[in-house]
DNA sequence: GTGTAATCGTTTAATATTGAACTAAAAAGG
DNA sequence: CCTTTTTAGTTCAATATTAAACGATTACAC
């Protein structure tokens, strides 16, 4: 902190931080809501975490090791490694050693994967439509942007934590 | 469905489809990320699923049942029952049974609930206000509106489909 | 009234997640 | 080099959640 709050601007933020807590909680019960939504489309198969995983494949290039996709999807290694054995077990991905590094590995999409995915969104297609016809998609786009900040606050906020 | 939908808007509901999706994504993460603020924040004693109730409980007037708090947090009734039960082994809440309904009964907040509470919000206080200060509290305040209507339209749907 | 529905709260088994301990491997620092 | 520290991935016990089944009670339809 550079210059030292004054009283006026520390009320404004305690006033604020209610504000902010009112955003978070309303976020968790969408959160909770369309998580619902997911398990229900991604069906027996595939769990939402595991649809999770696939669709992170699908959409970004890149190498990613199940470390990686822990931080990325803000786990522990341990529930990587279980949602990784699932995904492999169904033929999802493709998990290899990293002839580099010893300790590490690669997740790779496969083909099954990637129709896996692709039926899941097929199934959380209607949903989506139907949001876009209640609520407008502007009103989507002109969440987009602030969301995007409020991630980036928090993520700093958890990285200077750790 | 009172009009059937043009071409046109039916391509413009396709394309938009995927900045529903985007934002539920960014909320999910959102939600993931605050979890772990609250679960943190909430200490050994208080769980956040806990922490939800009591804070349910302490601005919210009226009865409240179990069952009707399930409903609320969009969680199993199971597990409500065993949120209520470690809430009220550690003399947060108290559990009476509605004299005129056999099947009910009601949840009520103790003085050391309501002060759990609240030392759970002071320990979350200084996070939310930091996100004030970087993020600006009209921003905060801008998303307030536009994320209710979200809530509103997933709520709206699950009800259809229930 | 009576039989059928629906609701309330609990319990159970199955599954997912966490936190911590652990092994192995690589990086960093002298 | 050698030691120390960090990182990657797995495993394990504890905890939380879900879906389903259940018994008890009330509401509804006729």
């Amino acid at each position: 902190m550079k210059h030292p709050r004054s009283k006026a601007e520390q009320s404004r933020n305690l006033v604020g931080a209610e504000v902010a807590f009112q955003v978070l909680n309303e976020i968790g019960i969408i959160a909770q809501l369309s998580r619902v939504e997911l398990e229900r489309a991604a069906g027996d198969t595939l769990s939402g975490a595991g649809f999770g995983v696939l669709n992170h494949l699908a959409r970004l290039p890149g190498e990613w090791s199940p470390a990686r996709l822990a931080r990325a999807f803000q786990v522990t290694k341990g529930a990587m490694t279980n949602t990784l054995q699932r995904l492999e077990a169904a033929d999802c991905i493709l998990v290899i050693a990293d002839p580099m590094d010893g300790r590490a590995k690669h997740v790779r999409i496969t083909e099954t994967g990637l129709r896996a995915r692709e039926a899941t969104l097929a199934r959380l297609a209607p949903g989506m439509a139907s949001l876009v016809q209640t609520l407008g998609a502007d009103t989507l786009h002109a969440l987009v942007p602030n969301l995007t900040r409020l991630r980036a606050a928090l993520d700093a906020a958890r990285e200077g934590r750790s």
